[in-house]
DNA sequence: CTGAAAGCGCTTACAG
DNA sequence: CTGAAAGCGCTTACAG
């Protein structure tokens, strides 16, 4: 049933010794026309391809990449994955998945992770603790950030990077927005108050409101999560001095709490209050939202996370951090001029 | 740098044979209990663990399932990403992903999967063709279509399972629904005409619509896609006999079919026209949407798939075609009786 | 350009 | 229970 040829048997067939067929099978091995030409007729005839496992074996290359997610109901990560995937793809490399159950990667899925030799791990939407993060850079593995930025000074030695996007100044510019279309009364609805993304996102925003002389007048915490958003805005506007607008620390959860404004407060969006998420995923340009945002460029993201792949895996170089501007795309839950 | 410690490392700092420290690692195996502890505490001095890919290459199962995908924007596949993926690993086993740039997969991507040596391949959001499904049957490896379905004829004597959920019912109970609550010129909004899922829900939608003494008063195609659906949508509105209902064929199609409903054509939904779409993805609870769907449970369908794909790499016996019974949930978008 | 040989890191009969 | 040995399917010096 299992038909699978080897090299050998692709070997006695072309009646050329088995390196022949590897060499056949390594660009730029040094192999004439012909006999390449034989072994290619025979591998065809005999329906043969390499097994990738034995050549990592060898070449102690996998060219398998490890994606580590936590959850995936904001649809910000499906891109990701997408995006990644194909872009590696087309670059011989492959994803192996490993969904987190609880945000934060355990030793057990670490272990898991090494055991396949991966050539190299990209965290997304999961933090890695210090202590695995130390467990891959000893066993020479680099780990890239996607969105997130690992705590600086537990990290040091580490071969640790990062890709975000400029989230401290994506704050800045809604905050600046908000204040040039005359909200007064601005709260920020965060996500997890240890992650890197609502921390960066939160300082901008407070640094330009406390540059024009002002605050946010509320904060609250929706956990990245769509019933925990709604709950989170319900606490918003529960007080006597409610906001005019929010500033949300991303799309999923603007999402949420529109619902919420709208639905059960009554609330008219951008009349009563302005509303600006993060990210510019799909569903924030839906007719029934027209969300205006920060925008995320995931393509860009993924460029720049395999653009470090390559760099680290090739020289094991410096970990870099790098940064993405982003830029603001208004629709229509903003006033306007 | 890679301070990848080897079995031998092991068993000589355990002063023990490299077969003992194999043992120890491998449950079941017999190994008494002084040696195995002395083995594991040389392993864990050391950072050992087994390497995953030299223990493929002997036991001839990598714990890898490839997972072939064609799309995600539809949110139902990364729901499907994350239920597999988890239930996979806590059972040991690995997802490989593979994106299709094309929505079916190449000989590129099928030879890159064989490649890797992986136990099964579960196809989502991509078609496989005949020859593809011949091909991994020759190999050996068995693959399972996750809601599609094979064109039966060409895929005789190939090892291909299924799971889909009752589509031919769901359209039945969408086109009964609909005639209950009053609605006399149905329109159908489908997805691709080679999808087996398209299918199959325009065909019960029709049996009922036919035993009903009626049929539908339009037809148009979204491609699956929401820029598509929205172009339908406008097609299926432009003729003199306007439909007072739709069927979406699923839920990402439906929601943009909603949009141009109420912001292009002003039309109130359910008032002036009824909405049902097909999934129940998490969107179609969303305030702005509350759409009223046929529920396919990704646990479920997720489970079968994992139950199959056991079954399948087990004895290789015959594919199995799972169908889960699915059933409408009524939010806003179909009057109430 | 080519083949024989060593070896990647393991598992698993085979004897003891 | 234990170790020596063969072998999984490859790649890659090493000679020729």
């Amino acid at each position: 049933m299992k038909s699978n040829a080897t090299a050998q048997a692709v070997a006695e067939l072309a009646k050329v010794s088995q390196s022949a067929v590897s060499r056949s099978f390594t660009p730029g091995a040094s192999v004439s026309e012909d006999t390449r030409a034989r072994v290619l007729s025979a591998a065809k005839a005999l329906g043969y391809r390499p097994n990738a496992l034995a050549r990592s074996l060898i070449t102690r290359r996998s060219h398998i990449i490890a994606l580590v997610m936590g959850y995936l109901e904001n649809q910000f990560y499906p891109l990701v994955i997408q995006e990644l995937s194909q872009k590696l793809q087309r670059q011989g490399y492959h994803v192996l998945m490993f969904i987190t159950e609880a945000g934060e990667p355990t030793d057990g899925v670490l272990a898991e992770i090494l055991q396949y030799q991966v050539d190299a791990v990209v965290m997304a939407s999961a933090m890695l603790s210090p202590g695995l993060a130390r467990q891959c850079a000893d066993t020479g593995v680099p780990v890239v950030m996607f969105n997130r930025v690992p705590q600086m000074s537990s990290f040091a030695g580490s071969s640790t990077s990062s890709v975000t996007s400029d989230n401290r100044r994506g704050g800045r510019m809604v905050a600046e927005l908000l204040l040039a279309r005359g909200y007064r009364r601005i709260a920020f609805l965060g996500g997890l108050e240890n992650s890197s993304t609502h921390r960066e996102r939160e300082r901008g925003f407070n640094e330009a409101l406390a540059e024009a002389g002002t605050a946010a007048v509320g904060r609250a915490l929706g956990h990245y999560d769509f019933e925990r958003a709604r709950e989170a805005t319900r606490e918003l506007f529960s007080g006597a001095d409610k906001p005019d607008a929010l500033f949300v620390a991303n799309d999923h959860m603007a999402i949420a709490a529109m619902d919420v404004l709208r639905q059960e407060l009554q609330l008219r969006v951008p009349q009563d209050v302005g509303v600006v998420g993060f990210d510019d995923v799909p569903q924030a340009a839906w007719g029934a939202y027209q969300l205006t945002t920060v925008v995320q460029s995931v393509e860009q993201m993924v460029d720049a996370t395999v653009d470090v792949l390559h760099e680290q895996m090739r020289d094991g170089s410096q970990p870099r951090n790098v940064v993405i501007p982003c830029r603001i795309v208004e629709r229509a839950t903003v006033r306007s001029a």
